[in-house]
DNA sequence: ATCGTACGCAAACACTGTTCGCGAACACCG
DNA sequence: CGGTGTTCGCGAACAGTGTTTGCGTACGAT
């Protein structure tokens, strides 16, 4: 039994005691990471473009992290340390809404945030910050505690589903995916579909569904 | 106003009519890649791995897909052709469990799918039959349209989210995750955590929670 | 001043998705 | 039956990608 190779970055020391200092710091890293993709997208942020973002050496990189999958721990960590987290008002479904309207504000701040967060779901330190954070809201809640760690999943990851769906509904790029469901509205079979397209209203005063589709979702989590 | 450039790619036809036949079909290419994602995992598709597994060559496939983005789209849309729709019951909440139990089987036969579906949400013809039932089960709810198709976004999300926790929870590869959480607890910080991580009892009887959890929160989403 | 160490990084490796160009194969048509 | 028009198959090449290796360099401590 050799046991795990390497423990997950936040467990690696940053610099070595000893030897040359390092001109520059995961922190350092990571902010450019996050620019770039912020700028240019995600698939931007390679090693090497990285890399002369920074003025240095792709790889260089490497002394600060041990894979571009480190990098996107690092940037996801990094958004997490954008909350601003109040103390708990006593009222937790208004302090979970709170928590939600910060995180849909991050995602949209941060377009190639969603993705990450559905994809990979990782716990810097920040990330604990907030998951102490809703444990404390909701600490006097009766439910078993790990379904308030559902909970936190469920809001992370139907936050991000929501911002998608902002996020496609403005590219017009994405908007030809529904080509092929008018496509299939008009073809006759598919009744419900055609029906469905034919409503006149399909407006989506998204604000609102956003705050009434979580809070029951979370309260169904919460038993 | 050029307008979008190619149709998605249901639109496209599958062969010319006219010219040399082609020697294989897009339905072909695509059970290859999705028995070889099956095996080997999602990133072992590539186009010069799939098309060898095809015996032929790798420039040979863009005569059936216009990129790799197409070809997930078609398995996406073939894995979606694996639900068996029975005829409504009249009970809709146990017609979407079925529809939801099914998901969860479609996904953990093919563990790179909850990672595609949370990605790029896709509907090809077996897509839009497998809405065209869910709309079919919720005919006689008062919900509105968009509610609806936001409940069929939500099951397939929170499926996907599932279905991700429980490969992870099997794979000792990603416990690794987990030994950042212990440090933080051990660490005294983060006290809420501690005690969590201290609770002997966080077993998981996900077959349970997932039925409950995914009722509750769809019941929320369609009011 | 020397030593030990870690840092910066050019170059190379093994890939990736995609495009180009051309020969071969077929369906149709006169 | 012999063109002819069109598509198909695909080797080769292009522009990238993440990552490793090796080595000269710069620093802190002795």
């Amino acid at each position: 039994m050799a046991g795990q190779r390497e423990p997950v970055i936040w467990l690696r020391p940053e610099q070595a005691p000893v030897g040359r200092p390092a001109e520059r710091s995961r922190a350092e890293i990571t902010a450019a990471a996050v620019e770039l993709a912020d700028r240019e997208g995600l698939d931007a942020v390679s090693m090497r473009r990285l890399a002369a973002a920074l003025g240095t050496g792709a790889a260089s990189l490497y002394r600060y992290v041990a894979t571009r999958d480190d990098l996107l721990d690092l940037m996801i960590d990094r958004t997490a340390g954008e909350y601003r987290l109040p103390v708990p008002s006593g009222d937790w479904q208004a302090d979970l809404l709170e928590i939600a309207h910060q995180a849909r504000q991050i995602m949209r701040r941060h377009p190639w945030l969603p993705v990450l967060v559905v994809t990979r779901p990782t716990l810097g330190p920040h990330g604990t910050d907030l998951l102490e954070h809703l444990l404390d809201v909701l600490a006097d809640h009766p439910a078993e505690a790990a379904h308030k760690l559902e909970a936190f999943a469920v809001l992370n990851a139907l936050t991000a589903l929501f911002v998608q769906n902002e996020l496609a509904a403005a590219d017009p790029s994405a908007q030809r995916q529904s080509a092929f469901l008018s496509h299939v509205a008009t073809a006759g079979t598919h009744p419900r579909i055609s029906a469905l397209l034919a409503d006149p209203q399909l407006e989506r005063n998204s604000r609102d569904r956003f705050a009434t589709v979580l809070t029951r979702a979370l309260t169904g989590v919460l038993g």
